[in-house]
DNA sequence: CGCTATTTTGAAAGGGCTCAAGAGTAGTGG
DNA sequence: CCACTACTCTTGAGCCCTTTCAAAATAGCG
């Protein structure tokens, strides 16, 4: 219902001022592609945000470069995701390409006046930006109280998931990023990224596949995989006992 | 220039529709104050986004209660923050008073027709939800690879240059918040936290002000504070040194 | 096939957590 | 006003998970 596919967005632009688009994607699809060969950058933090990107194939990473040289990613964008949206004058975080992307871009004046005129892409726009928010919310759950083990499985199932939406029939999973990656936007180091991932093989959750070694993963028990990420989803069946009085031990 | 005292609000109005506003602040300004005493809950995580609001006075803290019980704080907001801007239809957090505090609240639908009306208000909403947004990339930070003695620096920094934007003579902090909820927010424990503030009084960087005893914390060395922090506000110095290949070494 | 970059594995150290107890603070009622 | 209780905060000791440092194994590439 919310997904505008090619047959809805085709209708419904019949309705629509012929200036103006229907979704982000007809905003976006007149752009010309560009293409980022892997490591190269997008745009870095601080500099003036001129340009909104959908991605169209590929992977970007969204990172800071904190003072004494360690890099924190913030967010990996796939393909169909926009980048830069809530944004004020200046990127928040730098951006490059995890392996070879391409991207389209308008440029802030034509993204600002084409949501001006549409409440329709308001809307779409508004959404985003509060998955964008909820996404940083769980990250900062995340990064606040899970161990190194449902960390890695949080993200694996996340990509899992994601696969899933784009109608994968198998369990399996394609890391685009390296383990450095992994490690930076896990909040770990690279070792335990390693080891974390090597005991989810003998605990039988993963399995390597052979092929595309190490960057392509079976999921052999999604199930346990989904228990050890420790998620739950949410406790919204505790939701309505007031007054917690701070968390109960345990970091 | 950004804020609008109480002069400046009442003479933009007259060149503004009746029924218009020209910031949110007037926005609010008509609705009644409401009253929430200490840890009383203003709304709850996955309840239904009916209403946005206003801190008139006090603090409020956001939170997720995560499966095993556990609390993490995202934020706390002060007078004049607005709570429930970037939403979907659900409230992501659960919000409640830190201690005793006065709202002034907007129905969604009052606020989102508000700034439909205004230019001026979304462009209001929209540096907002990127101030939110950097303050989340901030805490995202903060948690990846931040010690217990530089979340702490960086939290009382915070607090310090806020009462200092406020014409705060003196360099002390009020601590409207119990030190579990310091624990919760930086992602440590409480003893974490006890220990690592009497540890800045030991080397002279803070001194416990007698009177509200451990609520309010002068700030000795506010330059040794700031370096301990580790925030280095960005190290633009070096943002143009491309292909920083993953952070060297060290979570 | 040899070189380099990435990943894995090992051993030791450390920082923050856990458990436990003590000290200080606030609220209550006699 | 002070004793009593409940709660928050601090301090101590030991442990565990992750990091650090180091080296070997594997993958990628000319």
């Amino acid at each position: 219902m919310y997904i505008a596919s090619e047959h809805t967005a085709h209708f419904t632009r019949k309705h629509a001022p012929s200036d103006g688009a229907n979704c982000l994607r007809d905003l976006f699809s007149k752009q010309p592609v560009e293409h980022r060969s892997g490591n190269r950058s997008l745009f870095l933090e601080g500099d003036e945000a001129a340009h909104v990107f959908q991605v169209v194939e590929g992977t970007l990473r969204i990172f800071k470069i904190i003072s004494d040289g360690r890099r924190v990613i913030t967010g990996f964008l796939y393909a169909g995701d926009i980048v830069g949206i809530s944004l004020g004058k200046r990127y928040l975080y730098s951006a490059d390409a995890v392996s070879s992307t391409t991207v389209r871009r308008l440029t802030r004046n034509q993204f600002d006046s084409g949501i001006d005129e549409s409440p329709r892409l308001r809307t779409e726009v508004s959404a985003l930006v509060s998955d964008e928010m909820a996404a940083a919310q769980d990250q900062m759950v995340l990064l606040s109280c899970k161990s190194a083990e449902e960390r890695m499985c949080s993200f694996l199932l996340k990509l899992l998931k994601k696969s899933e939406l784009l109608g994968e029939r198998r369990l399996s999973i394609e890391l685009p990023m390296s383990r450095q990656d992994i490690a930076d936007y896990l909040g770990l180091t690279i070792e335990t990224v390693s080891r974390t991932i090597t005991k989810l093989i003998n605990k039988r959750v993963l399995r390597i596949e052979n092929a595309v070694a190490r960057h392509s993963i079976s999921v052999e028990r999604p199930v346990l995989l989904a228990q050890l990420a420790g998620d739950d989803d949410d406790c919204s069946d505790m939701r309505h006992d007031l007054v917690v009085q701070g968390s109960q031990r345990r970091h």
